[in-house]
DNA sequence: CTGAAAGCGCTTACAG
DNA sequence: CTGAAAGCGCTTACAG
């Protein structure tokens, strides 16, 4: 590997100077600009990255903690956040916490001793004790991502997870559904409660009473625990389910499969999160669109002003999911014409569009 | 941060005794060790990661290049790579290629400028010049993903998908197809070749001639470029698509259902990669498996293995992959009995287990 | 406009 | 067994 030193013997000047060339420094002689290129050039000079890091204390790198890298949902997010920082000349440190909050703050400090620039989050909690001891030690800036922490004042990007699961429970209220289920993920998170916000403003907004009991938090999405929710649903009479994100809503799939419950026909069903698959089942499934590379490059984004300074208090940017209805939400199997609030709605526009 | 400096004036020793207590140097006296390991607990002193690595020469990180991380195949070589090398206290600086030769050309070499210890590449092309001319400044350890590079002695962690292909097409003669397709990308690859060479063992065992002309070469893996192709096999009476990936598969399931043929009762098919909603589609997808976290696993232990030296020529592991028949395979429309030879390997165990 | 010197925070021969 | 010194490869005030 070629050193500063070497060029600067090339080119007859001081280190210093080459340095200043290279970092373009206003004050250099057109002429001594031209021979350092020139060295620099022949060589292959490529400057030492650690070394510029020690010296000036930025290592234009940032620390990523990922709950699971093989979901798609994170491969999206760090897919677009890796994009952005690369056109800012930043590199991703990329770590996967395996849904163990011990492991989620041992990276978040490793990646601290590697000085990383700035962290962006994927946590697994918001309560997780160890993690907010982690975090207590961070001096370099922090992108939450669909967390909120309560006490810390960091930025964060997050999904409007309420409107999206809103609007796709009006549509199926619309078309004549009165017991709804909701699959979701623990309420000690965000998304989960933002879910059942929506979930209940809809129910609240078709004047039916808020379903409290349909509504089911899981420990973890594996198909017998969601096979279990989905019997007791079934059982409650429910004649849609919601299922909180792509893994849930996999699961269901497999349990309404093994339980011979055709999705529309049914039972109607909405998934949160677009994966291509879910348009290839038969009835396509309805979903809750949400862009995973979008939240990935707004957060290196927000990122990358806050290392330029400048930025007050914390920034939060809201992103908003979509409802896309397809033929898996039909009207009940009781029902055999639609109602007419669905077509009312129809008229109007207001209702998610059928693709 | 706490500098190597102020721990050793807390423990009054001189740093050169403390960077000694904590590397572990065996000639340091039992009371010196207990004073400097109790000031470095008392102020939570944590090495500066750059200044070490400046030092020492070894930055123990790995930099891994892969074509998309979104790509669930990705994501999991990723997770199982990452997980490895944590062990060993290496960490993952991640780039994505995006399917372009010229920036993966590029992420090489930024990752060498960073001065990685390592390198593990997802390679788009097994033939970029770009690419080739990168890795030819390498001076670390290479170990190269499913992809061979004539002339670069490199390390290699390799799927062997031409038994699995093999298995598959087997199944697919003795359950009385004839005309079987196969769908690849480009044969510029390892995987593809791999493929195509799997596909026509089995079918050389089977006594049927090869089928050159129903193995077509994806450029790309679109539902526009797969549907095409598809047509163009229908048209040749084939019975049953083997098709290369899951990317390919997709598009295949799409392709099929906008012409409304039915997998399994219209049309065989077998997909190369096990997506969990393969599993969910009616009838459930027949696949050949490989182990995307066993991959990157094993990659990051040949990467330590080489590390650590003494390691002689270039190592090269095999990874198995294997058929998983489900009701995707089902014998052609016209044969309404099991024909004989199926039979027969049923009782001899020697085809593909159904689950 | 240019060079010599100091220093980023470590580790490691070298003396003692 | 321990300390003082050199050095990893840069950048940047400081002189001139």
């Amino acid at each position: 590997m070629i050193k500063i030193k070497e060029v600067a013997q090339l080119a007859r000047v001081a280190p210093s100077s080459v340095s200043r060339v290279l970092n373009d420094h206003p004050d250099v002689s057109p002429e001594m600009k031209e021979r350092v290129l020139r060295a620099a050039e022949q060589l292959g000079y490529q400057p030492n990255f650690l070394a510029q890091s020690l010296r000036t204390g930025a290592t234009r790198t940032v620390g990523f903690v990922v709950r699971d890298i093989s979901i798609p949902m994170f491969g999206g997010i760090v897919k677009g956040a890796e994009q952005e920082l690369e056109s800012y000349g930043y590199s991703v440190l990329l770590t996967n916490s395996l849904q163990n909050s011990a492991l989620e703050a041992k990276h978040i400090s490793v990646l601290c001793q590697r000085r990383v620039d700035g962290l962006i989050l994927s946590l697994q909690s918001e309560a997780s004790a160890e993690t907010f001891k982690a975090l207590d030690n961070v001096q370099v800036p922090v992108v939450l991502l669909d967390r909120e922490l309560i006490g810390l004042p960091a930025d964060a990007v997050l999904f409007d997870h309420a409107s999206g699961v809103q609007e796709a429970v009006a549509d199926l209220v619309d078309l004549g559904h009165r017991r709804i289920g909701l699959l979701v993920g623990s309420s000690r998170t965000r998304a989960s409660r933002d879910r059942i916000r929506g979930f209940m403003a809809a129910c609240e907004g078709a004047g039916t009473s808020a379903n409290w009991d349909s509504i089911v938090e899981l420990p973890t999405a594996t198909l017998e625990v969601v096979g279990q929710a989905t019997a007791s649903l079934l059982g409650q009479a429910v004649t849609a389910i919601v299922a909180g994100d792509a893994q849930i809503g996999t699961a269901l799939l497999g349990a309404m499969k093994e339980r011979k419950v055709q999705p529309g026909r049914d039972v109607s069903l909405v998934i949160c999160d677009d994966l291509e698959l879910f348009r290839l089942v038969d009835p396509a499934v309805s979903v809750v669109y949400r862009d995973a590379e979008q939240m990935g490059a707004v957060a290196a984004r927000i990122l990358m002003k806050r290392l330029s300074g400048g930025v007050a208090g914390p920034i939060r940017e809201i992103l908003r999911t979509n409802y896309v209805a397809r033929g898996s939400t039909m009207p009940p199997p009781e029902t055999s014409v639609l109602p007419q609030g669905r077509a009312l709605r129809a008229v109007t526009g207001s209702s998610g569009k059928r693709s």
